[in-house]
RNA sequence: GCAUCUGUAGCUCAGCGGUUAGAGCGCUUGAUUCACAUUCAAGAAGUCGCUGGUUCGAUUCCAGCCAGAUGCACCA
């Protein structure tokens, strides 16, 4: 039975099936493509030509090196080199939402755009394990079902997590699919399977051999509520009111200070002033011994240019252990630092009235004593930031502690130099900027979490009655020694930083988990099997072609990716980095739960179609600029999708003397098979068309080369729909009128015989089948399904085509 | 405090040193058994944020200002 065209594409019943299609047909992965290209044939041959020639290596022969390198340009030369992408890893956790939608939609069309032109293309997807977001869903997950994670201990918790993971994880991976991403799935890669934790384990150590990374106690962004340190990046500010403070240590004390958390000043060492402050100058030198409510306190007065004159009192009480600026000053004059709050939010350090009272509690008491001594000065209402972790939204309360540390200095200078000198090209190009001001000032990156969920750092001591932080701190390369008790009977030897753990003895693995970005950071290369270097994804992958991601992680992820791509591979990671821009609602508002505005793809997808949301998605989108998406705009390319399907019926039936009401298809077939234009029988329209057609190409191509999606989507919307639609098609109505009345069973002896009218006929009918065919390869990477759908049905009567759109040839100019 | 972006039709946005500044949506009027009403045709709608400068010519380049947003640092 002959298929029939519906009068609309019904998106709904046939892209699940398509992408089923391609994935069993093995278009997703390079090697098919690469097998079904004449192209390619004849690279292989060359290849395999000039190979034979390579003498063996085992002859000592100098030039072959040389050689090899040789066949590798030799086949990017001819055969255009490959076209990688590595798909940013979602959570785990993750649920599809619009921002994976634009990043997986513009990296497809990336993919699909250079396999139709005839490369190598892959796109490596895979998931992240998301450290902190998952061990929080998972312990939530089992705590519903009364299991507490510090009952049932590591082992078992992690194991749930991986159960966890089997389950319910990668559902998103699921999600993309459906967004037509066309990823080599036997490619896919998880941050924490085994072969990416050896890459972990191998750039730790190299780094650490390197004198890269080190173990030292420093202020740290410490989330009491995630019980972890985290890093600068990963703390969010957020504006709030608070109540600021204006009081003295005790009676005795010259200088009245001003604070937002008294609780703090427990633990303060010094009061700085501006040095040119009049007020104070005096006491600058000078040291007081201070009791607060019954606490002793050696304060020292020292001058500062940072103190704000006007800021409170224009006197700072200073609390190294608990503030980041600090810190810093107390390390400039050599001051104490005191520890007065500890991991858990508490007081410590303060005497049994304070000890072990949460932090609010400590400032309540405070205060009380304070104004009961008659110290209380006054308080103001002013407004300032608070930190707060940007994983659970916890404030951040900074303390000092003993974790791991990269060296971020000299990483950073091969960092920027990568991009200044154009290696790296990173569109658009005024983020370079915000990545050379983001090196320029990058301090020391922390990579160890309190975590079970991730990888294990891989640093091992050797069994004995000293706690691991303990050990820690006899490290050979440990930065900033603190008195940490009693560890005159540890010996360097006792400790290991190795990739597996040492043999014989009793050895202990450091119980902290790597920063989750440690992972991601050599996501380009170790899923492409770094540090094994003869893998052959890596030597003939690697570095990969485009970096597609949002500008919001710039420094979490792409800077870290170029600094750990030149310091292990000592290459680039990859060429481009293109950053696109948030997605908003359609008043351009940020998408969120609470304003009900958040456009669920899923949601869309069903009903509209993938196509129309992903062209809704790349029409407008400029890099690093966001984009405002209402449920309207995905319709009206709803409209357009459902416009491609109908020209080409129209074409389909026309083309075969088919049957426009039933839309079935008819027994014409046009002899040559090559669409050969008669060209001295074009119409005038037909020349018009024609030259349109030829402009278009070349210009989307220029687009699409430029990175200039949108620009490329517009203009063939534009010129598919009122070009060829609108104009030539209603032209074409006419000049197709050469012929007997559609869809009638009148012999041939029957038909009009004029020469010209049947020439033109037949003219008119490639002229429609060349603009179509053509501008469908060149719309299929905006919009792959109605694309291949119609593909399919206009093989029936054109054996020629390719067997499925994704591995077509792209139009070639004139 | 340092830096970046944005300001163009009612809305969301393109664009650009050079005729009369564009699109989609929305709006107005009309068409319609002839691929598609998820259609077609026609139309209204703009001081291109403001002020100066450069130029033969500025919406476009430069400076300043106003407004909105964002990043970084700080927030005692």
């Amino acid at each position: 039975m002959k298929k029939t065209f519906p009068k609309n594409w019904q998106h709904g019943e046939n892209e699940a099936e398509i992408y089923k299609n391609w994935e069993t047909k093995g278009f997703f992965k390079p090697e098919t493509v690469e097998k079904n290209s004449k192209k390619q044939e004849t690279i292989t041959k060359k290849i395999t030509n000039s190979k034979s020639q390579i003498p063996n290596e085992n002859e000592e022969n100098p030039n072959a090196k040389d050689q090899k390198l040789e066949i590798r340009n030799l086949k990017f030369e001819i055969l255009a080199k490959p076209f990688v992408i590595a798909m940013p890893p979602p959570n785990v956790t993750g649920r599809l939402h619009i921002g994976h939608a634009l990043g997986t939609t513009l990296q497809d069309l990336m993919t699909r755009y250079h396999r139709l032109q005839g490369q190598s293309a892959l796109y490596v997807p895979g998931m992240d394990h998301a450290g902190i977001a998952t061990q929080s869903v998972v312990d939530k997950y089992l705590r519903k079902q009364n299991i507490n994670k510090n009952e049932i201990g590591r082992e078992k918790f992690v194991a749930e997590v991986w159960k966890w993971k089997e389950q319910y994880g990668g559902t998103i991976l699921e999600q993309l699919r459906a967004l037509g991403a066309s990823c080599d799935w036997s490619r896919e890669k998880f941050t924490l399977d085994e072969e990416m934790s050896a890459a972990v384990r191998k750039a730790f150590v190299h780094l650490y051999e390197k004198n890269l990374i080190y173990c030292g106690e420093y202020i740290v962004n410490w989330c009491p509520k995630c019980g972890t340190a985290i890093a600068d990046d990963e703390v969010e500010h957020q504006t709030q009111k608070a109540k600021l403070y204006f009081f003295k240590y005790d009676k005795n004390f010259p200088i009245t200070i001003a604070t937002t958390r008294p609780e703090t000043k427990l633990g303060d060492v010094a009061v700085a002033v501006n040095p040119s402050d009049e007020r104070y100058k005096k006491f600058v030198g000078q040291s007081f011994d201070v009791e607060i409510d019954g606490i002793k306190r050696k304060i020292k007065v020292i001058a500062d240019r940072t103190v704000d004159q006007k800021f409170g009192t224009g006197a700072v009480g200073l609390t190294p252990a608990h503030s980041m600026i600090d810190w810093r000053i107390a390390e400039e004059n050599n001051l104490p630092k005191i520890k007065v709050i500890d991991e858990h939010g508490r007081l410590v350090n303060v005497g049994e009235k304070y000890s072990g009272l949460k932090v609010l509690e400590a400032r309540e008491k405070l205060v009380e004593y304070l104004s009961s001594e008659n110290l209380l000065e006054k308080t103001e209402e002013i407004e300032n930031n608070l930190a707060i972790c940007y994983r659970c939204g916890g404030a951040i309360e900074p303390l000092p502690s003993l974790q791991w540390f990269v060296k971020m200095k000299p990483l950073a200078v091969a960092a920027k130099e990568a991009v200044s000198s154009g290696k790296i090209k990173i569109i658009p190009k005024r983020f370079e900027k915000v990545y050379f001001h983001w090196l320029d000032n990058i301090r020391d990156w922390c990579i160890s979490r309190q975590l079970w969920w991730g990888q294990q750092i891989p640093v091992f001591y050797k069994k004995q009655e000293f706690e691991i932080k303990d050990q820690r701190s006899k490290i050979k390369n440990l930065e900033n020694i603190s008195d940490l008790g009693n560890l005159s009977n540890l010996d360097e030897k006792d400790i290991f930083v190795g990739e597996t753990m040492p043999a014989g003895g009793d050895w202990v693995q450091d119980e902290d988990v790597l920063d989750t970005w440690f992972s991601s950071a050599l996501w380009p290369f170790s899923t492409l099997g770094w540090p094994n270097e003869s893998s052959p994804d890596l030597e003939k992958y690697f570095p990969t072609t485009v970096m597609e991601t949002g500008y919001d992680i710039l420094f979490f992820w792409v800077a870290r990716m170029i600094m750990m791509s030149l310091e292990l591979t000592g290459e680039i990671p990859f060429e481009t980095v293109y950053l696109h821009g948030l997605v908003r609602d359609e008043k351009n508002r940020k998408m969120s739960k609470s304003l009900g505005n958040i456009l669920d793809p899923l949601d869309l997808i069903a009903k509209y179609g993938t196509d129309a949301l992903r062209m809704a998605l790349v029409v407008g989108s400029t890099p690093g600029q966001d984009l405002a998406v209402g449920e309207g705009k995905i319709k009206g390319f709803r409209n357009f999708t459902n416009k491609i399907w109908n020209a080409s019926r129209f074409v389909a039936l026309r083309v075969t003397d088919g049957d426009l009401q039933s839309g079935e298809l008819g027994e014409f077939r046009i002899k040559n098979s090559e669409l050969r234009i008669m060209e001295g029988e074009l119409s005038e329209a037909d020349k018009k068309i024609l030259a349109s057609h030829e402009k278009v190409k070349a210009s989307v191509k220029n687009h699409l080369d430029k990175f200039q999606f949108s620009l490329a989507g517009e203009e063939l919307y534009e010129y598919f729909w009122h070009q060829f639609c609108d104009e030539y098609i209603e032209v074409a109505k006419t000049q197709l009128d050469g012929l007997p009345l559609r869809g009638t069973t009148q012999s041939d002896s029957e038909k009009i015989a004029t020469p010209d009218g049947l020439a033109m006929t037949e003219n008119t009918k490639k002229i429609l089948l060349k603009i179509l065919s053509e501008s469908l390869i060149m719309l299929h990477p905006f919009v792959p399904f109605v694309t291949e759908a119609v593909w399919q049905e206009l093989r029936q009567f054109t054996p020629d085509l390719a067997e499925s759109i994704m591995i077509a040839e792209w139009p070639q100019l004139r």
